[in-house]
Formats: structure tokens, sequence, C-alpha cells
DNA sequence: CAGTGAGCGAGCTTCCGCTTGACTT
């Protein structure tokens, strides 16, 4: 048995080091925390300091016995878990779940994963600190104050299973509040000039007037203006100017870039790194830090100058921005900067690591040299000139590998102008105004929510993928794409002289995958903005980091801090809960012309719905869940109305009601007590469709199961074998039991099934 | 929860941050 064991977080870090220590040492993993606050209840002793009541969780219990064995057995424990608030925790947490004493414990950090610092860091152990733990106390007891005490005022104001809490409600927030401002954004016209000229030889330019007009009349004078303008080229002037390289990947950053560059979703970005980083390929994927190792600086300068020149190479070091920042891990980078491509079948995960590879080894390359040159054309009748801009690489520098890509399109920039001089005389081809609309601020993407975020200081790299999915999940928010709209707009010309202006269209405003607030979500955080200002302020969390900050320094007691809080928001909560009206959304929409009552739209027990009369009436109000696409803001009473044409009954086949309707999953039809699924590409719709087409579908789809079927038995029709999308499995009533490896399907007997049935764990509930 | 939405009332839902497999019909 060793000597010596080594506990960090992950065990793919565990095996790196295990190779770099010797066979005294054992390496082990604690997998991140090993206890926490149990989920049934609050598990805070409020009145006794904030005490947590700490459990060991079922799936960790394994674990904690095999590390304490050998922990036991072992003469030091060697606590190397992150250099920052969770993980000096979870070595506080490993001492109380291992029962170590702490003079056979040593806490030891590094933030680099090279056998120099974990050979230097061996050598200067220290204790845990107790004064970050208790930060990370505060922290977690914090979250769950807020957590635990909030969302049960929503359940039972708005709707159960909701959830609120310090980082998702603001997150939700901003998306709404974001929503909040498109809809009270108003476009503004404005007219561009734009004048394409040539000179004697030959020569094109394109150049833009110095100002836009906001008023068709000014533009049209101006046009007319050009008519028998004589124009000449008015000064040419270049000065150098510089471009330099980002610094290398975060999290956040890695998750932005990936969308933009790659279009993948912040939680597929995090797989195919996680799937790089277990294989050996990434440094740790979850970190806010943007520094690299003296190892990897080097590595690069070798590669670059092999590869490049050494002209091309540039050391640099960069120091984070982000607010709250930590600082455990190193940036994200290759671990072998000399691999330039990995082999891997799959190509997404390749282009993720062709993605990281290019922006480390661009990060410490020289700027890129450049020339920016402005031209300006004056007209002799005219005060304004035209401008053109262009832009000539003298040395590329770093963008020979890579450039970051933009959010927003930026202005254009020509390449290289033509070569001409002041003087030189210049003829109008054609000069065009074009009326153009001022832009609504953009819906949020995935990625660009995270970059907010982090700039906010809220979630942490380990938490911006879930909580996307969590308020996605939650129905607060959801990514759609919208099609855009028609725009016309006024094109002025003149050529030949004489002006002459047309109506021309265009398609705008067309977006993919934004996040745009659900009506249960502009409710929620209506709701929660009104009654917990505090928590949902932008600076909440940037506010209690700083008090964080003080625990960790010593200048603070945790539970004292946490009283002070606690008192104003637990007083909010009583006060919501006691005396808040519930919030529906509601909205009134008119007066059902058939029944002379009032049509309400607004959030019932399972999402927004209409209601036809008000429950007081002696005569049950009628019910319709809103469709896809459809909100309690925009839905007209007309929309309304159709909603209650489903379900429709389409005739009756073995004397059961054949019935078309849309349902949880879309479009159906149910004949006897099968439902089958309208699909999209079918062109029928539950509005239009008739008996016949429905029994067609019925018959299709009696066909399809028949064909899954592998075997069923005489003594129970409840029972039987199915073909599924991941192989054979045994179907009992409503419940699906795999098959045990090593046992053919198709030969399972009745008795064999029934086996298995029984050795079978019990399903875990699915979290919906 | 593929049909619901009042009422009866019990029992359930929920946080953030640290880590991977187990599991999916």
């Amino acid at each position: 048995m060793q000597k010596n064991l080594v506990i960090v977080e992950s065990p793919a870090k565990a095996k790196t080091i295990e190779g770099y220590l010797g066979k005294d040492f054992i390496v082990k993993s604690s997998f991140g925390h090993v206890r926490d606050l149990p989920s049934k209840d609050i598990s805070i002793d409020i009145e006794n300091d904030f005490k947590p009541k700490y459990v060991v969780p079922k799936d960790k219990k394994k674990l904690v016995d095999e590390l304490r064995k050998i922990a036991d057995k072992a003469e030091t424990i060697w606590l190397a878990t992150d250099e920052d608030r969770e993980g000096e925790a979870i070595s506080w947490h490993l001492m109380e779940a291992l029962e170590l004493s702490e003079d056979k414990v040593k806490r030891i950090v590094f933030h680099e994963i090279t056998k120099t610092a974990i050979l230097k860091a061996i050598e200067t152990p220290r204790k845990v600190d107790i004064n970050l733990v208790n930060a990370q106390q505060a922290r977690r007891v914090l979250d769950r104050l807020v957590g635990y005490e909030m969302s049960p005022i929503l359940w039972r104001k708005v709707k159960p299973s909701l959830s609120a809490g310090r980082v998702q409600s603001v997150a939700v927030r901003i998306i709404a509040e974001r929503e909040q401002e498109i809809r009270s954004f108003t476009p503004k016209a404005s007219f561009r000039v734009i004048g394409y000229f040539v000179n004697n030889e030959g020569k094109k330019i394109k150049a833009e007037l110095d100002r836009k007009f906001d008023k068709w009349e000014l533009a049209d004078e101006l046009l007319k203006k050009t008519v028998d303008s004589k124009f000449d080229v008015s000064s040419v002037e270049s000065k150098p100017a510089k471009k330099s390289p980002v610094a290398p990947f975060t999290t956040s950053t890695l998750q932005q870039e990936a969308s933009r560059k790659l279009g993948y979703s912040v939680a597929q970005t995090m797989t195919l790194a996680q799937k790089l980083y277990e294989s050996g390929k990434i440094t740790y994927m979850r970190t806010d830090s943007v520094n690299l190792s003296d190892l990897a600086m080097n590595e690069a300068e070798n590669v670059i100058t092999k590869s490049y020149g050494a002209e091309y190479a540039k050391r640099r070091k960069y120091t984070t921005k982000s607010k709250g920042a930590q600082e455990a891990h190193e940036a994200i980078r290759p671990v072998d900067l000399s691999e330039k491509d990995v082999n891997i079948d799959d190509g997404r995960t390749a282009r993720l690591y062709d993605l990281i590879w290019k922006r480390t080894i661009a990060s410490q390359m020289a700027d890129a040299q450049l020339e920016r040159t402005t031209l300006k054309i004056s007209g002799n009748n005219i005060e304004r000139v035209f401008v053109a801009k262009g832009e000539v690489i003298k040395f590329d520098g770093f963008l020979h590998v890579y450039l970051e890509g933009k959010d927003d399109a930026e202005e254009e920039n020509e390449g290289r102008l033509p070569d001409l001089k002041v003087g030189d005389a210049m003829n109008a081809d054609e000069i065009n105004a074009i009326e153009r609309f001022s832009h609504h601020p953009p819906r949020y993407t995935e990625a660009s929510l995270v970059k907010k975020m982090e700039e906010l200081g809220i979630g942490r790299p380990s938490t911006y993928a879930p909580t996307i999915s969590t308020i996605q999940k939650r129905g607060y928010i959801e990514k759609k794409s919208t099609e855009g709209r028609k725009q016309k707009y006024r094109f002025g010309s003149m050529k030949d002289h004489s002006t002459s202006w047309i109506d021309k269209e265009e398609n705008t405003g067309a977006e993919k995958n934004k996040l745009f607030p659900t009506d249960i979500g502009v409710v929620v955080n209506d709701f929660l903005v009104e009654h917990f200002k505090r928590i949902l302020d932008y600076n909440f969390t940037a506010d209690v980091e700083k008090q964080f900050d003080e625990i960790a320094e010593g200048e603070k007691v945790w539970f004292k801090m946490l009283n002070e809080f606690y008192k104003p928001f637990h007083a909010d909560v009583e006060n919501t809960m006691e005396n808040s009206e519930k919030a529906t959304g509601q909205r009134n929409l008119g007066i059902d012309p058939k029944t002379q009552k009032p049509i309400l739209a607004r959030i019932g027990r399972y999402g927004p719905m209409i209601q036809i009369g008000e429950s007081t009436d002696e005569e049950k109000p009628k019910f319709a869940s809103l469709r896809e696409g459809q909100t309690i803001q925009d839905i007209t009473l007309e929309e309304a109305i159709k909603l209650f044409d489903l379900p429709r009954v389409l005739g009756t086949f073995e004397d059961k009601d054949v019935i078309a309707a849309i349902g949880r999953f879309g479009p159906y039809v149910k004949v006897k007590s099968t439902f089958v699924s309208i699909k999209k590409d079918s062109e029928l719709t539950p509005e239009e469709i008739t008996l016949e087409q429905a029994m067609e579908l019925y018959r299709n789809k009696l066909e399809e199961d028949k064909k899954k079927l592998i075997s069923e038995f005489e003594e129970d029709a409840t029972l039987k074998v199915l073909n599924g999308r991941y192989g054979p499995f045994i179907k009992f009533g409503k419940k699906n039991i795999r098959i045990p490896k090593g046992q053919e399907a198709e030969k399972l007997t009745y008795e064999d099934c029934v086996k298995i049935i029984k050795a079978a764990p019990e399903p875990k509930r699915k979290k919906k």
C-alpha cells in the first residue's frame, strides 16, 4: 500500500498526475464535491448560525468509503483540489467525510498540470484555509435560501414546479428585458448616399457621403445637386495601424466562438470539449483563466517559428478582465501544441480542436501591420464629401492563422483603394440614395447570454451550459428562429444627368436560434422583479461576492453576513406569500360573439391558455391551451376563438369516436385508444383531416408496430419483446426493461422475461 | 398529464457549483 494518497477533483487529472509522481503515490479523484445539502428540504439550521446539514449523496457513498479505506492506510493525504473557493471546500469536506486527522493532511495547489508545477506544489504544502471554506459555505447557504424560499412562492402564485434562483432568475431577466426593449423599439428611417466614381483612366471607386439624411426631401435635394456637380479627389490620407490577437480561450469565449464560427450550442461545445479533455488532447475546459503555462508558451514559440518564421512569434501574457474570475486552471489550450490536427473520427470534435489550436497559437503571434487609407471626393456645389476607406495588410502576423468572429456585422472596409491623387477629376457614374432603417438591439443567442452573464459575474464556467438548459426546461425562455418580414424602402438614383426614385423591397429581421422569453418567463420575471428587487438586481451577485471575499480574507464572519442578508429577504418572502395577488398575466381579449361571454388569455395550471367565461359563472368556463408560437401578449380575439375548433370528431370506428386534435406532442388523431401523430410533412391538419385519411394513418401505425414486435405471449398480453431505438427490450405494461447482455431477444421465453423483470432495478424517477 | 383548467386535499416540485458515467424506447 502506498504511503501517499493524493486526491484531485477530476479523474482525467488523476491519471496524468499519477504518471508524474513516483510509485509511493496513489492518485485518486473525488469527482467534484463529496458532500452537499440534501435536496429534499432546506437543511439549514437558521436559528443556529445557519448551520448546514451536509450529507454524502447516495451516488458518492461508495467512492467516499473507498477513499476512506485508502486514507486510513496512508501516511500522508495530499489534498490537491483546485485553488478556488469550491476547491478549498471540497478539501475540507473530504477531511470531514473521510475523518482525516489534521496532522496527516497536507493541502497543495497547482494551476497547471505539468511535472514541475506538481513537484513544486509538493514541496510547499499548506493547511486547509478555513476562511476560504467559510466563504464557500456562505455562498452555498445563500443560494439554498434564495432558491428554496423563492421557488415555493412561484408554486403558489404562478404555477407548480417552477423555480427561482440567484443566477437563473437574472438570466431570465436579461432575456425578458431585451424583448421588452425590442417591443418598444420604433425603427428610424434614414438615407445613405453612395457614389460610384471613375477617373479618366477608368479607375473606379465607391464612396459614401459623410452624412445620412433623416428626411427624404434632403436626400432628394442632394441627388439633384449631384446632377451637374464636378467632382475631384480632395484628400488622400494613409496611416499605419495594427491589430493584436485576442487571449486564449476560457469556457465562455470558447462557447461564444464555437457558436459564431461552428454554430454549436453551448451544451454541445462542452460535450465535445469534455471528449477532447478526456482523451488528453486539451487542458481543462471549465476555466475562467486566460493564462498559459511557460511550457505552453515555449512550445507555441517553437511551433510558430518552425511553421511561419521567427518574425511571426511574439510571447504574450494575458490578464483576465472578467468579474469574479478565480483562475484555478490554465486557459483552454491543446496539451501538445505541435499536434495541429487531432485524429478523431468525429468531424465536430476535430473542428473544435482546430479552433482551440488556432486561437492558442494566434495568441502568441505578432501583431498584424496594416495601412488604412481614407480618400475624400468633393463636388463643387456640395458641402459634404464622399468618403472611401481602404485597408491593406502589410504584414499579416497572427491573421495568418486566426481571426475572432464578431457578433454583429461591422462596417465594411474596402481592400486596397485605387491609386488616386489629390486633384484628380472624378466622374460620377451613379449616385444612389438608399433608405435604411435602424435595427432593434439583437436578441441573445445562448453564447451571447453567457457573455453577458460573465460580465455581470453571475454563474461559473461549470454552470453556464446547465443554467441555460434549466431556464429552457422550466419554460421561461425558448430558442426560436424568425423568418423576418418584407420591408419596403425608397431608392433614389442619379444617373446620366437625371434623378429618379423607385420603391424596392427586401427581407429583413430574420434571426436564427435566438432566445425569446415565454409567457411564463415574462410573468415570473415581472413578479420576481416586483417582489424581490434586491435578488433580481443585476449587481446582486457582485455585491455578495464582495462580501464572500471579505469572509475569505477573515474580515467578516460568514453567518453574520448571512444573517444580515436573510432578515430583510425572509421578510419579503413572508410578505409576498401572504399579500401578493396571483400572477397570471391575464389579458382581456374581448367578448365571444357566440356566447356574449368575456374571452381571457392567462396562465393556468398547465401553461398559457384561453378561457371563455368566468369561473364564477353558473356554466363552467371553456378552456383551450395556446399553440406553439402564440403568446398571451400577442394573440388576437379571432385566433383565440379558433382554438376551440378542436378537438374534432371525424366519425366513428367500431362504435368509438375518431378524434382529431393537438396535444402536448403536436397534432394527432385518436382511433379507439390509439394515438397517431399527424406528421408535419404530411400536409394534413387536424382541422381538415377526413375520417378516411385518419383511418389510413391508423392502419399504417398498426403496420409499423407489427414490425417492431419480436414476440408476445399468451400468458400475459401486457408483456412484449420489442425492437426499439436502442435495440430489443421488454415492454411490461408501461415499464421498459433492457435485456441483459448475452441473451438473445428472439429466443426469450415467457419465463425468461418474468425473470428479467424481477431482476430489473426499479426505474429511477425521471426529472422533467 | 396527448382529453386537463372549479371543487376536495395530500404529496410533490425548487437552488448553485464541483465532477462523470448511467441511461435513454
